[in-house]
DNA sequence: GTTATCACG
DNA sequence: ACGTACGTGATAACA
């Protein structure tokens, strides 16, 4: 068996990498997409090929390049784009870190090195295989020397492979032959000119008939096309030169050797610390088990397993006044497997939860130590708080939401950085403490905490106790950063509080009549299989029409309807291309109704009887760190999307209903963002027309139309409203266009009357954009910022993104602060007020009580007082009031 | 696991 | 010329 050597075509590989995976960046801002991609090509070839031997060539110089998509476009070179070009230095750091060994030689290009590379190994009884993503190393191809190029298939990388003969078998020609053609083709590229009059298609004939450029010029005359023919004579030195400038130099004077690129352990230390700033976070667990750091010195985790040292350990922190507590609790704070508690830099206790210290005991303890005063810092407090607050509160701590003296790490991470796809505490140690430590993932795969605890009890000890440190320590350092990007006070005032609320609105949850729900999603069934048959039959076939693919092949190729491709797959079936189809063939109005009755079967009737609990009520989690702007989201189920819209699927709110001897109150505040935008922009012209208290689409309308207010058409007010929604979106003159079914035209032609009605909202706009092109964030009312990166890429659509993005934040991100103040003070009154309604629900701007039938008065007093008094804006805040025996009759 | 679709504000 | 509305989450299909 030959010893085998991989060598790679650095600059090319990256470059294929950047454009095939999505853009990815780190915490502190750098692009990361193309590292990455790189490595996961890497690791592919690696796992397949096990080489012996490998290295990266790179050119010296890479001012430019070329991209695959680009090719047909000759001589367009793109210039790097710099996203692509600050991870040049930080891909050779990486490979240098795995100890790879980087070849690169002034004076010499890339191909040249791995063209000798190759050759020199092939000499010495080495097999070697090139990665490339460029044709040309195919010149370089023999039995022996494989080229391989990866290529980008959706969502995986897949390889095509050429030894000699693939060469010949693909593209007709040898190795030696590609040369020549690429002689006669030229390639303005690479800068070379190549022969005039031949392009692609003659150069593969002559090659074809002829076999060589020696060849070609030996049977000049004998080619048939006589401009051919009399451009290749005139042209013969050029050619020639040509060829000279495409072949690579396989004798080049490199200076590496086959011995210096052996393989040692590329998952080194120093390595692991890379992947970990640059957040590779899935390709850490290839790395061995023992990189996870030895303990720092002085850094003590003690296991704790009696109730008299636990009852200590809690004393201790109590005395200490400040302590950092990590639950290791897998589900919404039932089960606890054990907690870790901190109050001494470096040291920490474990109590896990067995033999004499029950869950009952630590919940008490924990109680205990929170009512005692202590300062008490955590991660996900939302979780703790069946702990922290089981055996009562204190009296003081009764005022408001009682949450002074507690700090939650996660939310002040999230308010630091709220685009960060998922938060561990590992990820906090690493970025405000500078602490690497190994994460959960890593040392425990999938594993329960419970499983944890049992089967690698080593690393759980020390990964709960560190965990518990980060709390402790990360308390400091977070609240100074937020009180330097001046979010202490949403912090402290806002988010803290409403993670209590939304904890107690999670406890609570909403009843759900099941038989009635259960009747609902039955009644759909019938008409689905008569819709499903009426489809098949217009087909002509049967198909799943739940498949977009195969709806798609139906519609379009089978019955011939014009629509086109739309997406990547293939063609689009989306609701509002169908809808523009509806007038062409009946069956198409079948498909949309089947798909919303479809929705509404799987998604609703039957997703959401999954989450009754025993109680007959759906427990929702409300996601405090999820959003990028601010906003809360609900998962399992989601109830900030149940069906509104029609009126079949609003038919479904009837199933919510309030408890026995309550009703519902719901809540909603009228065009919250529309007032934040007239209030953020100072427009007068928008101010007043909130003032005068008439509709507001039917105002704009008159205004932006020219029309009497009178007699504005409902034709007028639906554009208007669009209109409206559309600022608030981040205007652009397609969108609307897409919205309306107008011609972009028009579409500006309104953009630009708005703008005229409402000067200063387009200064504010402007404003917004500007502001976060130079801080790098938008910022909201409150203070709450959303970092906009896509302001400073170079590619158009995504600076667009961004600036929109720069438009939209401050307006629903102010909108989302202001309904948590009023979530927390409409909370606080009830409470306050002793009564026993409860909140339940928040649907971004809306409210749902659950109402004692004797409260319904005060109820409705309460939340119209705290909702319109949650913010001082220069319009007053409206809110619209129902009452119901379910949701469906309270909106 | 990713993609397309569609429910909500 | 580029190709889009902002913010979410659940489901089914498909790889």
């Amino acid at each position: 068996m030959n010893e085998k050597l991989v060598l790679i075509d650095g600059h090319s590989i990256l470059n294929r990498a950047f454009y095939g995976v999505p853009d990815l960046s780190n915490a502190q801002g750098l692009h990361t997409n193309a590292v990455y991609g790189f490595l996961n090509i890497l690791f592919k070839i690696l796992e397949e090929e096990k080489p012996d031997y490998l290295a990266v060539a790179f050119d010296v110089k890479a001012p430019t390049f070329r991209h695959e998509i680009f090719q047909e476009y000759k001589g367009t070179r793109k210039p790097m784009p710099p996203e692509l070009h600050e991870q040049v230095p930080v891909m050779k750091e990486v490979l240098a870190a795995m100890g790879i060994r980087t070849m690169e030689q002034p004076g010499l290009e890339a191909d040249d090195i791995l063209g000798t590379m190759a050759k020199r190994a092939q000499e010495q009884g080495v097999d070697v295989s090139l990665v490339s993503g460029d044709r040309d190393l195919l010149q370089i191809a023999t039995d022996r020397i494989k080229i391989r190029i990866p290529k980008t298939k959706g969502a995986r990388t897949e390889v095509e492979d050429y030894y000699a003969s693939d060469v010949e078998a693909r593209y007709g020609v040898t190795p030696q032959g590609f040369i020549d053609l690429k002689a006669l083709m030229g390639d303005t590229a690479d800068n070379i000119p190549g022969v005039p009059k031949v392009g692609e298609k003659t150069a593969a004939e002559l090659m074809k008939q002829f076999g060589s450029l020696d060849g070609i010029y030996g049977h000049v005359e004998e080619v048939s096309k006589k401009a051919v023919r009399e451009s290749l004579i005139a042209n013969r030195d050029l050619a020639y030169l040509s060829k000279t400038l495409a072949t690579i130099n396989v004798d080049s004077p490199i200076g590496f050797s086959l011995e210096e690129t052996r393989i040692g352990d590329l998952f080194t230390p120093e390595a692991y610390e890379i992947f970990q700033r640059l957040e590779f976070k899935n390709m850490l667990s290839r790395f061995q088990e023992p990189v996870q750091k030895e303990k720092e010195p002085g850094e003590t985790f003690v296991r704790v397993d009696t109730a008299a040292e636990a009852g200590a350990v809690f004393r201790r922190a109590a005395k200490a006044g400040e302590c950092g507590f990590f639950m290791a609790a897998d589900d919404g704070g039932a089960g606890m497997a054990a907690v870790a508690l901190c109050f001494q830099e470096g040291e920490a206790f474990v109590l896990e939860a067995a033999g004499e210290l029950t869950e009952e005991f630590l919940r008490r303890e924990l109680a205990g130590l929170y009512r005692s005063g202590a300062g008490l810092s955590t991660f996900h407090v939302k979780k703790a708080y069946a702990a922290l607050l089981c055996g009562g509160e204190t009296a003081e701590r009764k005022e408001g939401c009682g949450t002074g003296g507690l700090f939650d790490v996660l939310i002040a991470a999230y308010l630091l950085n709220p685009l960060k796809n998922d938060y561990a505490v590992e990820d906090v140690a690493g970025e405000y403490l500078g602490r690497m430590i190994p994460g959960r993932k890593q040392l425990f795969e999938k594993l329960s905490w419970e499983e944890a605890m049992e089967q690698r009890p080593e690393a759980f000890l020390s990964y709960a106790g560190r965990a518990a440190c980060t709390c402790f320590q990360a308390k400091n350092i977070l609240t100074q950063r937020l009180e330097e990007t001046g979010m202490l006070s949403l912090f402290e005032k806002i988010e803290m509080p409403l993670s209590r609320v939304l904890y107690e609105m999670e406890k609570e949850g909403i009843a759900v009549r099941k038989e009635e729900l259960k009747n609902y999603g039955d009644a759909l069934v019938g008409r689905i299989g008569e819709l499903e048959k009426a489809i098949h039959e217009a087909a002509g076939c049967e198909f799943n029409i739940n498949s977009p693919k195969q709806l798609g092949e139906v519609l379009f190729e089978k019955m011939g309807l014009k629509g086109g491709k739309k997406t990547k797959t293939g063609y689009s079936t989306a609701a509002d291309i169908l809808e523009k189809l509806a007038s062409d063939h009946p069956v198409v109005a079948d498909v949309l109704e089947y798909r919303g009755l479809t929705k509404l079967k799987s998604t609703y009737a039957d997703g959401l009887a999954d989450y009754i609990g025993p109680d007959g009520r759906i427990h929702t989690s409300f996601n405090q760190t999820i959003t990028a702007t601010g906003r809360i989201s609900s998962t399992e189920p989601n109830l900030q999307n149940i069906p509104m819209r029609t009126e079949l699927g609003r038919l479904i709110r009837r199933v919510f209903v309030p408890r026995e001897g309550c009703l519902f109150t719901d809540a909603d505040y009228s065009q919250i963002e529309l007032r934040v935008l007239a209030h953020l922009s100072g427009d007068q012209q928008l101010i007043e027309a909130y003032r005068s208290d008439a509709d507001i689409h039917r105002i704009t309308a008159s205004k932006v139309f020219h029309t009497p207010f009178e007699e504005v058409t409902d034709l007028q007010r639906r554009n208007a409203k669009a209109v409206n929604f559309g600022i608030v979106y981040g205007i652009s003159s397609f969108g609307l266009s897409q919205d309306l079914s107008i011609t972009r035209k028009e579409a500006a032609d309104y953009i630009e009357q708005y703008f005229k009605t409402y000067p200063d909202v387009k200064k504010f706009l402007d404003g917004q954009v500007q502001e976060a092109k130079e801080k790098g964030y938008a910022t909201t009312m409150f203070g709450r910022r959303r970092p906009v990166p896509e302001l400073k890429s170079s590619n158009f659509m995504q600076r667009s993104f961004g600036e929109r993005v720069a438009m939209n934040s401050p307006i629903q991100g102010t909108a989302a602060d202001i309904i948590k103040i009023a979530m927390i003070h409409v909370w606080e009154a009830l409470r306050k007020q002793g009564l026993s309604s409860r909140l339940i629900l928040q649907i971004h701007d809306e409210l749902l009580i659950e109402t004692e039938e004797s409260e319904a008065q005060a109820v409705k007093e309460l939340l119209e007082t705290q909702m319109k008094r949650a913010a001082d804006l220069a319009v007053s805040l409206e809110v619209d009031l129902h009452t119901g025996k379910n949701w469906y009759d309270a909106k």
